[in-house]
DNA sequence: ATGAAAGCGCTAACAA
DNA sequence: TTGTTAGCGCTTTCAT
């Protein structure tokens, strides 16, 4: 397993030009010869050095990929997907953590530039304008996912985070409900939970309906729950749109120790469609986000702007969809 | 970003081989001399070409990572302690899912060779006789991961399942459950569930309790909850250990819909301690493995082994803990 | 249809 | 302390 090319061609009585020729397809070779190379190759078991292909041809083969935290809630999933259509193109993925952190973003960036990654999918918590200043310097192909520019300089894939929670509040809304609040952290516009909270602004306001804001400082359970409890002791909504799944289940936990039952008291929609929410008992109804395809679209994108195929538009979005369970479920 | 160090030396008056000493810190520079090249670097942004570096150097500072999949529970943050390691020691990783798939894994470790990875980070269901030729055959580093090579050929780290099993059975008999049942797939011994299996017969037999087992084709939540109704209808256990989170929250919900309480009438523990047992409503008791510090471990592990440091054991064995929650607490 | 030869950008002897 | 010079294993003109 570690000839050289040379060696090939030396036991096929070709030169080493011919054995990558029939390597790689990229000229007509007569079968005759064909035949004697490939035998050679597998006498010798000989595998290409990648390392050696990518210096000589400027193309690696790979494609770096940010994000903050694989480990986040269903994160891997995403990561899965850019995987399976990475592989389908014969590309391999180096795979990197952020923790979102902007200095840490900005140096993945230039690291796989050394790396010389053939391009890049890069997902954050915000996009900021040393964000765009890095990809412009690193002149690499890049598609974010599940990250938004506001400006629109990159292309990215996403969802609409806006309409679909107006949906989640018309849901809501259309089962009577009229003191919806929204649970998730307070943050600029320009993030997931940002539009989302636009989305709940628009439709509530719309409908003519109150606000509530329940504010976290983090969007995991223990924060929720903690914020749940405190909102119900003050004024009770009649149902809750929360920023994430974890989240909701927190509501869900805080409705029923204060003696409330979900749905009849209180509504609750969550985001994301994890595992939780089936889980979870009740069951919760939630915006699945089609996680595997964030990925695999991303990664389809890139393969078409790496072999300069036509793109549509540069700001693809992808579909939601309501998942009605438990939660909801008028009796 | 896109100077060669070709154009360092130049611009600092200097030779590449002095531009490269200064780069990998490999022999002495005079003082005055590394400046005009750190300045160089600066004014040329010049980032070295990790493809040339490996190609010269044989050393690709990446390593490969077969996992069957990262979107699977947990997965994700084994994988994340890989990467945090990996980058304490300036190594990158690249990912590649194999489904557990034989032929498949066999090939990845081929194309790890061609990548020219420094070490591979190998995880899987089985391990066989193919895969030991395949590593053998590629001659890379290799250490396995959360899976066993019964004949302790290369190097591992684990957990030990049949002694964990084994607690969480006289956790269950010493709170006087006298019919514990497992819940998993019937799998061969050299597996994890498989080893589980082994543990709690030990344990149950030496304690001269009888075995139950709930045998399931697959270990998910459905599958499981099937499983479970079924026996609840045949011969009600006292207690249920089941191979993983998600069949034990299966498992607890079978029990309440039968009209059982948890722990009151059916005790149940189950392995991994993910998310959902503290999400869950009764709360579960785990078994919790380290899955964060198999990654870490590993890592730390091949590093070990990449610098030919000395290491004590092929064979590290992680701890494990039981996490007492409320399906096992006694009023 | 095939071969010769020049790089790709770097590391690592070997000299000086 | 620094420079010169081979490679590393391939791709890719340019000839033939």
């Amino acid at each position: 397993m570690s000839a050289t090319i040379y060696d090939v061609a030396r036991e096929a009585g070709v030169s080493m030009a011919t054995v990558s020729r029939v390597l790689n397809d990229t000229a007509v070779v007569k079968e005759d010869t064909k035949k004697r190379v490939v035998d050679a190759i597998a006498k010798l078991s000989y595998r290409p050095n990648a390392v050696a292909r990518g210096l000589a041809s400027k193309k690696t083969k790979t494609i770096g990929v940010i994000v903050p935290d694989v480990s986040a809630a269903f994160m891997a999933e995403l990561v899965r997907g850019i995987e399976d259509v990475a592989r389908m193109y014969n590309y391999h993925i180096i795979l990197c953590n952020s923790d979102g952190t902007l200095q840490r973003e900005i140096d993945l960036v230039g690291t796989m530039w050394e790396k010389q990654v053939d391009g890049v999918i890069f997902m954050s918590p915000k996009l900021q304008p040393e964000h765009i200043d890095t990809f412009e310097e690193a002149q690499l192909p890049i598609i974010l996912c599940r990250t938004e520019d506001p400006e629109r300089r990159i292309p990215s894939v996403n969802i609409n985070n806006v309409q679909a929670a107006r949906e989640a509040v018309a849901l809501l809304a259309g089962k009577g409900r009229d003191r919806i609040a929204f649970l998730g952290a307070a943050v600029e516009e320009a993030t997931l939970t940002g539009r989302r909270r636009e989305g709940y602004a628009q439709e509530a306001t719309q409908r003519g309906l109150s606000t509530v804001y329940i504010d976290t400082s983090k969007e995991d359970y223990a924060t929720a729950l903690v914020a749940v409890r405190a909102q119900l002791n003050i004024d009770r909504p009649n149902a809750i749109l929360a920023a994430n799944d974890e989240m909701a289940i927190a509501a869900s936990h805080a409705c029923a120790d204060a003696g409330l039952r979900v749905p009849d008291d209180v509504m609750i929609v969550a985001f994301d469609n994890t595992k939780l929410t089936e889980l979870a008992r009740p069951q919760l109804t939630t915006i699945a986000q089609p996680m595997y395809d964030y990925g695999a679209v991303a990664m389809r994108f890139l393969t078409k702007l790496l072999r300069d195929e036509p793109v549509s538009t540069y700001l693809v979005v992808l579909p939601h969809q309501i998942v009605e369970r438990t939660s909801t479920l008028t009796r």
